[in-house]
DNA sequence: ACAGATTTAGTTATTGGTCACTAAGTTTGC
DNA sequence: GCAAACTTAGTGACCAATAACTAAATCTGT
């Protein structure tokens, strides 16, 4: 009695594929989860983003444990995407730096990475999901090592440095605090000799390319 | 008509003043938050741990946040302590090194404390609480500032190791994968000068005490 | 010294609301 | 016409906060 006999009972919305729903509710998910965190999320607002019922998400994923780690995957696999990409030609110090400065703009450009991957930690002290979240780190960690090569006070300095860039995007704080960067008189960004040797190597690809 | 006439409403509990049931409802609530946070844990958690009602923390507390607020505080005033402890009679890099290493012990000794700061960190996504959280992340900021007196990348990275080490704590990853300690012949750790120096100026203290 | 008054430390019972998840049905594209 | 995409309706559990009450400690006047 709620609605007129013949009327669709789901107007507005676009029908697709069970995947191509997961899809999207995972990137809502990522949206969601990343600012209330697992158990200040609820589904019906994950839900309410992908415009869907929230019970029919339980049909696309078993429960909210299984959409929460879908959610961290992605973020983790969109930074190792970042990484792969902003190292394409390069090793050792230049791939660091390149990775370092890519890390740092994610802070700008998708500081909602950053925060998603803190609930991820945090949500890690709950038993039944530290095993997964670990793994997830110990991809970043292996990509990281066989990228660049670096080991010891270098690798963790360059961790530690992503775990600080994590914080300032969860507290919003100005990232100029930490992290200065220097301008010449035009105003433009002074780049070191990697970050030279790093956009050689972006024109190489390009050129290449076209 | 549940209780016997005159048999004690609260048998087997202690009576205390507001201000000692308070100081123990704070030390509770680090407990319980640091693993649940500040969504994932119940009043009723904190007050069972106390030997207390749940809604008698509301006589104590205004709300929750207040109360996840004073956890918070008291984590980040036993850090400085800490610090405070650590650094005294030194300064620039000996303190530096002094309070890293200090930093590197509550990993082991109370992990309780980092993962109770991630879980600041990630509250204070949450526009509410956000300005507290800042606020305590400054006083941490001031101290080492003034302690140590470094600036630019000596502090990024002061903070960022930091930072590595709560990750390490959320995470129950082996420390040595990050910060690897070497050992002599002895079995016994090996220090730098900067420790050295630390451990001459705590001698100095206790001989000036005893 | 002690009875009554007052404050302080606690209790039980309850409520309004939220949330994850289930069951059973309806719509739609092919 | 059937399977796959989606809905509404509902349930039991939990949870922050309130209300109303009780008992023990402390103060006060005589």
């Amino acid at each position: 009695m709620t609605a007129t006999k013949n009327a669709p009972h789901n107007a507005g919305t676009v029908r697709m594929s069970a995947d191509e729903r997961r899809t999207a509710a995972v990137r809502a998910a990522v949206e969601e989860f990343s600012v209330g965190g697992y158990n200040g999320t609820s589904t019906a607002a994950i839900a309410k983003r992908i415009g869907v019922s929230q019970p029919y998400l339980f049909r696309l994923f078993d429960d909210k444990r299984q959409l929460f780690l879908a959610a961290v995957e992605e973020c983790f696999r969109r930074v190792v995407v970042t990484f792969d990409q902003a190292t394409e030609g390069l090793d050792g110090i230049a791939a660091t730096h390149a990775m370092g400065h890519a890390y740092q703009e994610l802070l700008d450009r998708e500081p909602t990475l950053l925060r998603m991957q803190m609930q991820a930690y945090v949500a890690g002290m709950d038993p039944d999901l530290q095993a997964d979240i670990r793994a997830c780190w110990s991809k970043l960690d292996e990509l990281v090592r066989v990228r660049t090569g670096i080991t010891g006070e270098e690798l963790t300095n360059f961790f530690a440095r992503g775990m600080l860039c994590n914080v300032i995007a969860a507290l919003d704080l100005p990232k100029q605090i930490y992290f200065e960067e220097t301008y010449d008189e035009q105003g433009d960004v002074v780049h070191c000799d990697y970050c030279r040797e790093a956009e050689a190597a972006a024109a190489a690809k390009a050129a290449d390319a076209g």
